[in-house]
DNA sequence: GAAAATGATTAGTT
DNA sequence: AACTAATCATTTTC
C-alpha cells in the first residue's frame, strides 16, 4: 500500500529518527522516498534541510563518503545543523586517512587532515579560529588584558558574553596569560609582547570594554 | 617531525 | 573562592 506523506511529515519523521538514532529505520524510510516523488509543490527549505541532513547521516553511516561530501557541499545548511555536520565531515576524512595508512591518527595527524580538507562554507559560519577560539574573541581578551590583567567576577561574566566563551574559559585565559607573562622572565622588565615602546605608558587602547550595568 | 603556542587540568597556597 | 606554578594535551609554526 502506498502512503503519501506531506513534506512536513517527511521532515518530521527524519528528525525523530535522527534524534532516536535508529539508522535502520531511517535508511529504509529514505529509500521509500527516493522512488515515490513526494508531492513537492510546497517543500520549505527547512523541510528540505531535514531530509538532506538525514541523507548525510545515512551516507556517513554506510561509509559512502563521496556522497556525504556532495551532500554537505551542495546545500547551505542552517546554523543549528553545523556542529553535527561538521563532525560528519571531519570523522569521514579521518576515517579515510586512517584507512589509507594502516594506523589511527594522532592529534597532529587529525589537525593536518583538518587543514587539508577545510570545512565547506555550507557547513560553517566562516569565523576564523586559532587555537580553538575565534580570532575575534582572542582580540577582545588581549585588548582587555592590556587594560587590566585581573578582571572581576562581573567583568569575567561580561567578557564571557562578549566573546561567546564560558566564564571558566575566560578565567583560564587570563590565568594562563598572567603566568606566561611572568615566567618568560622571572621579574625582568623586557616587554613580553607589549606594543608600547619601552619609555612610554600605553593608555590609549581602551575600546570595547563591556559596559557595566 | 621537532619545537613553540596555547588551552585545560592538577596540586598546593593565600 | 580565586590565585599560582607546574604540567599535560592539542594546535600551530618551522
Amino acid at each position: 500500500m502506498e502512503v503519501v506523506f506531506s513534506a512536513e511529515q517527511v521532515a518530521c519523521v527524519c528528525e525523530v529518527l535522527l534524534q532516536s538514532g535508529s539508522m535502520e529505520r531511517l535508511t529504509a524510510f529514505l529509500h521509500t522516498l527516493a522512488s515515490s516523488s513526494c508531492s513537492s509543490s510546497s517543500t520549505s527549505l527547512e523541510e528540505l534541510e531535514s531530509v538532506l541532513k538525514a541523507r548525510a547521516v545515512v551516507a556517513f553511516h554506510q561509509g559512502r563518503f563521496a556522497d556525504l561530501y556532495g551532500l554537505l557541499e551542495g546545500f547551505p545548511f542552517s546554523q543549528r545543523c553545523h556542529l553535527l555536520l561538521q563532525q560528519l565531515w571531519l570523522q569521514a576524512h579521518y576515517a579515510e586517512a586512517e584507512r589509507q595508512r594502516g594506523r589511527p591518527l594522532g592529534a597532529v595527524g587529525k589537525y593536518r587532515i583538518r587543514r587539508k580538507f577545510p570545512l565547506p562554507h555550507t557547513i560553517w559560519d566562516g569565523e576564523e579560529t586559532s587555537y580553538c577560539f575565534k580570532e575575534k574573541s582572542r582580540n577582545v581578551l588581549r585588548e582587555w588584558y592590556s587594560y587590566k590583567s585581573y578582571p572581576s567576577t562581573r567583568e569575567k561574566r561580561e567578557l564571557s558574553a562578549a566573546t561567546g566563551l564560558t566564564v571558566t574559559q575566560v578565567s583560564n585565559w587570563f590565568k594562563n596569560r598572567r603566568q606566561r607573562d611572568r615566567t618568560t622572565n622571572g621579574h625582568d622588565r623586557s616587554q613580553p609582547s607589549s606594543p608600547c615602546s619601552s619609555s612610554s605608558h600605553c593608555c590609549s587602547l581602551r575600546l570595547s570594554h563591556p559596559p557595566l550595568p
